[in-house]
DNA sequence: TGGAATGCGGAATCCTGATTCCGTAATTGA
DNA sequence: TCAATTACGGAATCAGGATTCCGCATTCCA
């Protein structure tokens, strides 16, 4: 009830550009943060910047895109490898673990997590989904006695914020921040 | 043997716009962080662009004298109230709880301090004494008890900049966060 | 195959903010 | 008080990057 009838089919070489773009940006994103060039993005893409704006309108837009698909990633892993298999008291702590080898592959993620992790303000479903994913992580960690009963989601908010600022700034070694944080859950 | 003998006395004007500029910095740095710019800093402090100029020739200067001036307050408040005076086995936690305070009241100086507690690069004399008082509050607490023996200045590093982090984008109580580290540093 | 329709490339344009310049104004020392 | 010296204000200039525009190339469908 909203497209005029009759409309041909989008050109095929639309759509591979679209994810030659998508592409692009993911691999530069994690390589260097969001500090990078509209134009550095279509040209590694092989487009030109022309195309890219008519696949993202705005640079605001293409992060949005490539971090939406990541925080999706982590919703999923943490559901399939963390709650649904395995002892679920360490659910938390697999998951933890997960959350720093993909935000120390990926700059830009530790940028977008360090400032998701934060205020419950609205930033889109994923994220939202990721918010709600920690939550049950927690009660399968307070169920298996790993950590303290009156632990929040904004404990642990905080832990995934500041992890994500360790990975970004520090050479050192984050698994030992995860170990820390998570002993001090612990009763 | 580097002045020219005579030479006038400096201008009175020029030393107090010296410290305006420096006062206005302070306090719009404190309130949006880094995020201000440098003819807003000189509205504010009633100059012109150009006499900001004059005292401190680049941007990144003039964040670095702000930024070294609270850094120095720091490390001297964690020796004389922290390791001079109290119970030696609580300096660490009067020290993190102390950060917390001025950071939390200082935008700017938690971006400062995420980034410079990370790597050990050069970053100045003040940011390297933050350093140095850091090492002996953590043998404070050992000596007293208060956090296992295997715990490292790099520890405490990662946990100030994910401390900061945490103030810095979160809404949540922070001196949650501290208990949490601490308590995880404990044996 | 032919001519719409849809996309493409990338130079040109716009914007935001830092930094420079220079004609004036204020301060100093004799 | 007066010339010399030092500083000031703020418009003009520069620079880095995002975004727009439009003539040309491709792809689609009858």
């Amino acid at each position: 009830m909203s497209t005029p009838p009759t409309r041909r089919k989008p050109r095929t070489d639309a759509e591979r550009n679209r994810d030659r773009v998508l592409e692009a940006a993911r691999a530069l994103f994690a390589e260097h943060g969001y500090d990078v060039q509209m134009s550095e993005v279509a040209r590694v893409a092989g487009v030109g910047v022309g195309t890219l704006y008519r696949k993202f309108p705005t640079r605001e837009a293409l992060i949005e895109a490539v971090a939406a698909h990541r925080s999706a990633e982590m919703v999923a892993f943490a559901r399939e490898r963390c709650l649904a298999e395995g002892d679920p008291s360490q659910a938390l702590a697999r998951f933890l673990g997960h959350v720093g080898e993909v935000l120390a592959g990926d700059r830009g993620m530790s940028e977008v997590i360090e400032q998701a992790m934060g205020s419950t303000e609205p930033q889109g479903e994923p994220r939202a989904k990721l918010h709600a994913v920690v939550g049950e992580l927690i009660d399968a960690a307070r169920a298996g006695g790993t950590v303290r009963a009156d632990v929040t989601a904004a404990d642990v908010n905080m832990i995934v914020c500041g992890l994500a600022a360790v990975i970004r700034h520090t050479a050192g070694d984050w698994r030992r921040f995860t170990e820390i944080a998570l002993n001090g859950l612990r009763s």
